[in-house]
DNA sequence: GTCACTTTGTACGCAACCGTACAACCAGAG
DNA sequence: CTCTGGTTGTACGGTTGCGTACAAAGTGAC
């Protein structure tokens, strides 16, 4: 047999990285050769197009934020805030942040991408809903507090404001106390990411 | 004097149009010139370059989106919670809304970009500290509520997940609800965008 | 109508990138 | 060692976009 310097699994990962990096646009095919010190000769080997290239990418993206990270949170014994929060870490990892972001704004100009992200949103909202309920009765608010979870995670990376002399971990805290109705802000739960 | 078809202020705004709907990497000139049916041909008698534009247009969105809501707002008589929202409504206008995610996602990949955006941003917060300090006392706990405000607004939209039945807006009005320490959710307010 | 001035169209060179074709190459089977 | 099969490098044509140069055209002053 031929040899096997770049594997399909290489092209995948580093084209995301690049999307986590550079966004959508920035995945190309003779860029990610070049970093990844070949010509793009063996590439139409693996994948039909840069298009096929792009949904083996958010196949892997999809099945690592969603299945591995609602594995790790059910195999958790805590309370439910204490959930929530791992989920948000996991989540939210070092890894799989940028590539969420990126993955976002692609999906506001692409259908099919935005309705991979639906499929896993839907399923980071069911554990913050089934969480949040165990210590919150009414649905109405239960969905509020849910959004508001979201939307911190989410949103915190978006917003380039300071905070008066605080970290922005500090003031993360604070507000996910206020979203899990916790009467004790002054305890260190540690960050909420 | 010569004709003048089309001026500065036709390719930014033509500009900021392209941004909103396709991201950064869409603003090229020649199909900014396509759309406003010329060709490039007068394009580098007003901007020196692509990147002349771009500026152009940030400087434009930056004023927009700065003081044209902040005098409107203060031009308002109503309670703190009624000029919340209405910053809310201003900012997130269907003009500016898209551009405001467009150029957030475009700020993580250049630092000036960056730098306006934090700018714009603490303006922002800077309104609804000040807002929400009227009838909140605790200043680190004003920081969070307010962080909450700024992070439901932009991340709602990044949200692709649906509500069980609910309305994006009704679990929205809720959020706002809880984050303004509203304790008559009840109430109808108008619309929390 | 003519002139002066500015805007616009056209054409060019250059670079990046896609996808294809094919030759060169290289491990392991036999 | 030789053959064989898949992997990689190289070369190509086509497309799109940037920025420049200059000719063409149109408008208002006179």
């Amino acid at each position: 047999m031929g040899a096997l310097r770049t594997p399909r699994e290489k092209w995948i990962e580093e084209g995301l990285r690049t999307l986590a990096a550079a966004g959508v646009g920035a995945v190309r095919v003779e860029a990610l050769a070049k970093t990844l010190g070949v010509t793009k000769g063996g590439f139409y080997g693996y994948f039909t197009d840069r298009n096929a290239l792009l949904e083996a990418m958010l196949d892997t993206w999809e099945r690592e934020s969603i299945d591995e990270v609602l594995d790790q949170v059910e195999r958790t014994d805590g309370d439910a805030r204490a959930k929530v929060l791992l989920a948000g870490r996991l989540t939210l990892s070092d890894r799989l942040l940028p590539i969420d972001l990126a993955v976002r704004d692609w999906a506001r100009r692409d259908a099919a991408v935005a309705e991979r992200l639906r499929r896993v949103d839907n399923r980071r909202m069911d554990l913050l809903r089934e969480q949040i309920g165990t210590f919150c009765s009414d649905p109405d608010e239960v969905e509020a507090r849910s959004l508001l979870a979201f939307c911190l995670s989410i949103g915190h990376h978006f917003l380039a404001a300071e905070h008066q002399g605080r970290t922005s971990a500090q003031v993360r805290a604070r507000a996910a106390g206020i979203i899990l109705d916790d009467r004790d802000p002054g305890a260190d739960r540690g960050q909420a990411r």
